[in-house]
DNA sequence: ATTACTAAAGATCGAGTAT
DNA sequence: TATACTCGATCTTTAGTAA
């Protein structure tokens, strides 16, 4: 959770150098005791969020990196639609696989409202794609819960309300996923290849809602 | 202050249009007690943060306007530019080499958009540029991918979009180098000693973004 | 089934003050 | 002068349970 001392440092360009000030001064300027900064910025630095060192202090790169989760999850929420492209890629065979297990199915139609075709079209992301499927991970996502069958354990599904060339459908993302950051596995009521008249290789567009 | 709570409801697009959620499942996705949810709504409700009406809880105005000024501050804090200084040094040579490999060009050609000349601007930080460098290494790098050709291995390069004396350029940062913490090493689609009419010993200024 | 009150535990705070 | 410890007050939280 990034709070206001973090809030504070980075106003003061604490990212990018470290800032000389004091605890008084923060203080002051947070309207907090001397006491409660000095604290708190013990409490920072257990959590390896900032480093001190003689006088001053900085955001650490795991303090950056909170902060910036922040601001991409408040940027995807005012610019709602997030739209990334890539190409059509080979699957891999495994989306069919679990695709056609009943149970997802079933969730699947629960949650999206369509049966889902048994196999999933795997599209290859840009480089601008793979950033912003980064942000959409961060997106609240609708769950689809995993379960076990026949000894075999289906783990769960971050899944996201899609489109693809504006053909209604599901961004599917397995907890444990075999695909690298570049993937991603969507799920429609029918085979978006054929309706879309699409082979791999060809672009196509992907919004995310 | 925007806490999680809010945070929540904006993932869940309260900014749009009122969320119907109970006050259980809000607890589970957050990690904490039905009862505290409930308290703290009414507390956001009572600092007209939030709107409840028959189970389902919005952001209103105020609520939305705190958000859009936290994301304002991230987004200048981010926006803000790293600029050091130094002065040109004499190169090793080294640069001249990797960057004259047909692959590093191509990739570089691909990332920053242009073809690099074959030779880098070593430029020796001052004090407080060495400082600034140490944070540039803390910014997401756009990474050149390393190779092997004749035997030989040539490492990953992290780099970063910059522009000394406002001509746009590339700092890279071989993964293994053999300089210093002090020099930095410039790439651009020139000669930038030529280009700048600048000479060994010349200050000049870098700017990161 | 959902929300919110009460009470007690736990976390956070400022004042005083030692290092 | 600057930082951080102790301690009592205040706030925040959870569990139990009433509305």
């Amino acid at each position: 959770m990034v709070d206001e001392i973090m809030l504070f440092l980075l106003r003061n360009g604490a990212h990018m150098a470290p800032v000389s000030i004091t605890t008084t001064d923060m203080g002051e300027a947070l309207g907090m005791s001397q006491q409660n900064i000095s604290r708190r910025l013990m409490l920072l630095e257990k959590k390896d969020m900032v480093l001190r060192r003689k006088g001053s202090v900085a955001l650490t790169e795991k303090g950056i990196s909170e902060i910036k989760e922040l601001l991409a999850i408040l940027q995807n929420s005012f610019d709602s639609k997030l739209r990334m492209t890539g190409v059509i890629a080979d699957g891999l065979g495994e989306g069919r696989f679990y695709l056609s297990r009943p149970r997802y199915g079933k969730a699947i139609k629960e949650k999206f409202g369509f049966k889902p075709f048994p196999g999933t079209l795997n599209i290859r992301l840009d480089a601008e794609g793979v950033e912003l499927r980064r942000r959409m991970l961060q997106l609240e996502p609708i769950i689809v819960d995993g379960f076990s069958e026949n000894g075999r354990t289906f783990g769960d599904l971050f899944s996201y309300k899609a489109a693809v060339e504006d053909v209604e459908c599901a961004v599917v993302v397995p907890t444990r996923t075999h695909h690298g950051k570049e993937i991603i596995e969507v799920v429609a009521p029918m085979n978006l290849r054929k309706t879309l008249r699409k082979k791999t290789g060809d672009k196509v567009a992907i919004r995310i809602w």
